[in-house]
DNA sequence: CGGGACGTTGACGGTCGTCAAAATTAGTGG
DNA sequence: CCACTAATTTTGACGACCGTCAACGTCCCG
């Protein structure tokens, strides 16, 4: 609903580490990535592929927690992310806050700080997390010669737009059922999209998190997964969540308020 | 709070024309129009801004109630407003719908339809109006030769991207009162910047529309301007507004709720 | 094992949605 | 220019939904 749809593509495979080695400075390579689907024009010739392999600069790894760039900072780059899981939210003086959005693996983040060269949201680590740097300078330099690159970046951007349109209508005009409704569909479509389960899936941020997103408080959250338990749409262990009735999902996004 | 700061121009003049007679078909020129500090990169060189000139293709004129585009039209164009007052709104199947941004002289519409080359809401005048057609084609074209276009077309992207930001925030966490506060505040500033009075404004859009749009009823827009009323904050006569209080109605955004 | 973060559940009340009716305005055609 | 109808706005009464506050339970990690 919020987000195009994706082509499934193979499940993300972490290479096996040893315990307590730090993580090798792989050299990125955008050809071999398994997201490259996600991320990247579709159709380059092997030449385009290759120059965009040299636009990514690095890796860098974030932990549970940590923010990857802050409300207020400087803007310099966007960011693929590889793996985990990330959460936007912007905030007043007073201390209001509202989580904007969640990524996953293939989703790019930053596009908040084009505008005004600042990062206008915070967005932190959900989880340890490994996103490529995408310097934005170099963007716009080969942007003008790659014209397939040109237009992925236009359709990203444009596509976080039609993504937040969504968001309103699921503010402006849903109830607390139907926001979490169409919240676990969501999340269960770009999870299958990336080759998990369309079915079970695992929360990575908390009952609070996931009210501010819905404009919900944590209490309706947890009463509101405590009611589709009871119906028997979903099961709930912490959070571990197996849905059971996609279908029921499915029709209390669509049903009409007033129908 | 939502749009990034403009500096005031020259309030728009719209060339005196006879009534009844057919509006005279304009050859566009960026160059002279007293909305180009809204539209266009600053800094051009004149060759840069002539070939923009060129760029524009032509003007097109929208009766009060006529959709400039729908949801599912073929997306060709991008829209600079000229005159006149617009709503964008996305809908469900089922009926539901939510505004999701009222749009003045200067701003653009249309970026929503570059992802899937469809657009993803409707666009429709709220009073009659005229806007520049601009072809997006060709804004990919010029765009990789200019870098300042370019520059200037992430950066309207990025900037509707951080609007949406806001909407979600006033959607999310804030009260009634909070939320027509923040309306007529973003209305003022707007107004204010194209040189118009920073505290008397014409509401375009129905009770409705605002309400569509704040995720409120009408009855409760309606009931929230009368409290307003009778603090002695705005003075309210159908759709003219004046504001008596803005540090008033700017207290009532910025304090928290829980404070 | 203990402490803290997170989640659940209950009671209560406020905000705002719903329904209804009247008032005011805008629009249309004679 | 006026009459008539539709659209919009206002106002009231009522109650549902969900926020608030509080207490308790559970999980995780050091």
């Amino acid at each position: 609903m919020f987000e195009a749809n994706l082509a499934p593509i193979t499940p993300i495979q972490e290479a096996p580490r040893a315990p307590g080695k730090t993580a090798q400075a792989f050299k990125v390579a955008c050809s071999n990535c398994n997201l490259r689907e996600l991320c990247m024009p579709v159709g380059l010739s092997a030449q385009d592929l290759q120059r965009i392999d040299e636009l990514v600069g690095s890796r860098r790894r974030i932990l549970r927690g940590e923010n990857l760039y802050r409300n207020g900072s400087v803007f310099e780059n966007l960011y693929a992310i590889r793996t985990g899981f990330f959460k936007t939210s912007v905030s007043t003086e007073d201390g209001r806050d509202q989580v904007t959005g969640f990524q996953m693996a293939g989703e790019i983040l930053g596009l908040d700080g084009i505008v005004n060269d600042r990062h206008s949201c915070d967005a932190i680590a959900l989880e340890d997390a490994e996103v490529c740097l995408l310097p934005y300078a170099d963007i716009e330099l080969l942007s003008r010669e790659v014209s397939a690159l040109q237009h992925h970046v236009h359709k990203i951007l444009s596509r976080e737009i039609v993504r937040d349109q969504g968001v309103m209508l699921l503010l402006g005009s849903m109830r607390a059922e139907e926001r979490l409704a169409a919240f676990l569909l969501n999340l269960a479509q770009r999870l299958a999209a990336r080759g998990f389960s369309q079915s079970e899936l695992v929360l990575r941020m908390t009952r609070e998190e996931i009210g501010s997103y819905l404009g919900l408080t944590l209490e309706t959250v947890s009463r509101t997964f405590g009611k589709f338990v009871a119906d028997g749409i979903v099961e709930v262990k912490q959070r571990h969540v197996r849905i059971l009735q996609t279908d029921e999902l499915k029709r209390m996004v669509t049903a009409s308020r007033k129908g």
